[in-house]
DNA sequence: CGGGATATGATGCAAGTGCATCGAAAAAAG
DNA sequence: CTTTTTTCGATGCACTTGCATCATATCCCG
């Protein structure tokens, strides 16, 4: 029988080959043998691993999702703190804005990615599915606030959650467009949610 | 002497041929002969009225911003009657939000051109700079809300600023990945504003 | 320790790219 | 009408692209 090879590893390199090349030289610049050099394998056995570019390309953007979202969830399971509603929203949101300081590579790619969406079919659908879920998640987040009392009680849970996610994106392209450094992003989405907090009831 | 042409108008006809491709196929489709042929034009024409593909680009991008930018300064040049700031402040970001259904393509280059960003030193330069023009017409904005006592007062107009900016662009995103339909966007931006505004003071 | 199935990577290929070149056309000035 | 200066549009060219091909190397199983 023939040779075998990690072809799920193989694939996993590649995408984080063409995530780095996203990141520094924009979409355009994707070629097969720029990643094929970048992870280190030859044009072969990348053509092996992905019927077509277009392929390649969607397997990457869902690597991407697929990394943010597990660590929103790792962030929330890893918190236990009875009083971590509202900083766990906070905390979240920023993973899904891409602000820390390591995340900028996939920011810049998801931005790419999204920029391409309306040129082709199965990658809004990608977007769309991913965004129906952090919104779900967000929206999650907002209900529990609200149960822990932490969060107004009138508050419309799903149009804040609109509001959050677009306002998390929104300072993502800000921070790659170089408009904002992440630090001062990072103030804007906390001030943003601080006002969605039950603040101690002075009617002053 | 030679024959004469009004290089004004052809480089904004071939500027608004660039925004149709990239809307229509993405940025990574635009080439010089496509863009040539949605011109109506020879590819020399449009090798004599840029230096290169780079500088064509900028030109459309310039060519955007100044669109945006005009359309704001007309909205608000237009207003006239006294009670207006808070509509005003409303209108004028759904004009930089590219809310409105005509507006889809110019969003689309924009965002193109916001992805592309790191890629290119010049392109950051003018993202910049069109970011910090519109920055400061949103404080302006504000500024003018608190003076007609419709913004509420302990608002810091720089910080708003920037939610409200970074709100404008992440809605237009999540419209363009068919995420939001524009009057879904447009409820948003509208339900931010209001919790902007003084409300009449019931304190119950 | 072969046999044979499979992965590999170099090469080929047609299409498309940005840009340079150049004869010809066009229009203003004489 | 001729001249001259500029623009036009086509063609050429070197290069890159994505993808197909194929001999070779590689490894598992009997």
């Amino acid at each position: 029988m023939p040779k075998q090879v990690d072809y799920e590893d193989r694939r996993q390199r590649i995408a984080d080959a063409v995530c780095t090349l996203i990141a520094s030289s924009g979409m355009e610049a994707v070629s097969l043998r720029d990643v094929a050099a970048q992870a280190h394998v030859s044009m072969g056995a990348v053509q092996r691993c992905f019927r077509n570019k277009q392929d390649m390309l969607l397997f990457a953007l869902e690597h991407i999702t697929q990394h943010v979202s597990e660590r929103a969830d790792r962030r929330i399971a890893a918190t236990s703190t009875p009083e971590a509603a509202s900083t766990l929203l906070s905390h979240t949101l920023a993973e899904i804005a891409l602000l820390d300081e390591g995340s900028t590579k996939q920011a810049h790619v998801w931005l790419a990615f999204v920029a391409q969406a309306p040129a082709s079919e199965k990658l809004t659908a990608v977007l769309h599915e991913t965004y129906a879920k952090l919104h779900d998640l967000v929206v999650w987040l907002i209900r529990y606030g609200q149960d822990t009392q932490e969060v107004r009680q009138n508050l419309d849970p799903d149009l804040e959650a609109q509001t959050l996610l677009a306002l998390a994106d929104g300072l993502t392209a800000h921070v790659l467009a170089g408009h904002h450094t992440s630090t001062a992003a990072l103030a804007v989405l906390q001030h943003h949610i601080d006002r969605l907090l039950e603040d101690p009831p002075a009617c002053s």
